[in-house]
DNA sequence: ATTCTAACA
DNA sequence: TGTTAGTA
């Protein structure tokens, strides 16, 4: 099938196809007039693709990665676990490093609304209050 | 009518 | 990524 039946059946547009393609996630075969042919299993390894965009890993991971899946089962090499294990050990790091940024901006926050409230205890209600940002344990 | 490459927004 | 240009 051509990059148009592919981006319908697959609901990535043909822009991001090529694109994908240029990153190494796709190969394609070309007809004799250089248009891309994918085989029918394309729309599911598209899928896959999504699946690990999703998932936070960038292109060139992913293109690292595929290989492994393709593999069968049984001489799967442990650079995939390994891999992605890393993957969500960084992730862990990063949602770390954002809740410390977060709990900072809290205090900072917390500090601002009290300045103000002493010294705006004169006029009391001088204008809406802003909303304090949620923020869940 | 579709797709291709390259390049700009 | 979308879009546009000039082709095949």
């Amino acid at each position: 099938m051509r990059i148009g039946e592919v981006a319908c059946a697959s609901g990535v547009s043909p822009r991001l196809l090529r694109y994908y393609e240029e990153r190494g996630l796709l190969r394609p075969g070309r007809s004799s007039s250089g248009q891309r042919i994918f085989e029918d299993d394309a729309i599911q390894r598209i899928q896959q693709i999504r699946d690990l965009l999703a998932a936070g890993l960038s292109t060139e991971r992913i293109s690292d990665l595929l290989p492994c899946f393709d593999a069968p089962a049984s001489e799967r090499t442990s650079h995939l676990l390994e891999s992605l294990e890393a993957e969500r050990t960084k992730i862990g790091a990063t949602i770390a490093s954002l809740t410390t940024a977060a709990d900072a901006l809290d205090e900072i926050i917390a500090d601002v609304v009290q300045t103000r409230t002493a010294t705006t205890e004169d006029h009391s209600s001088a204008s809406t209050h802003h909303s304090a940002a949620a923020a869940p344990g």
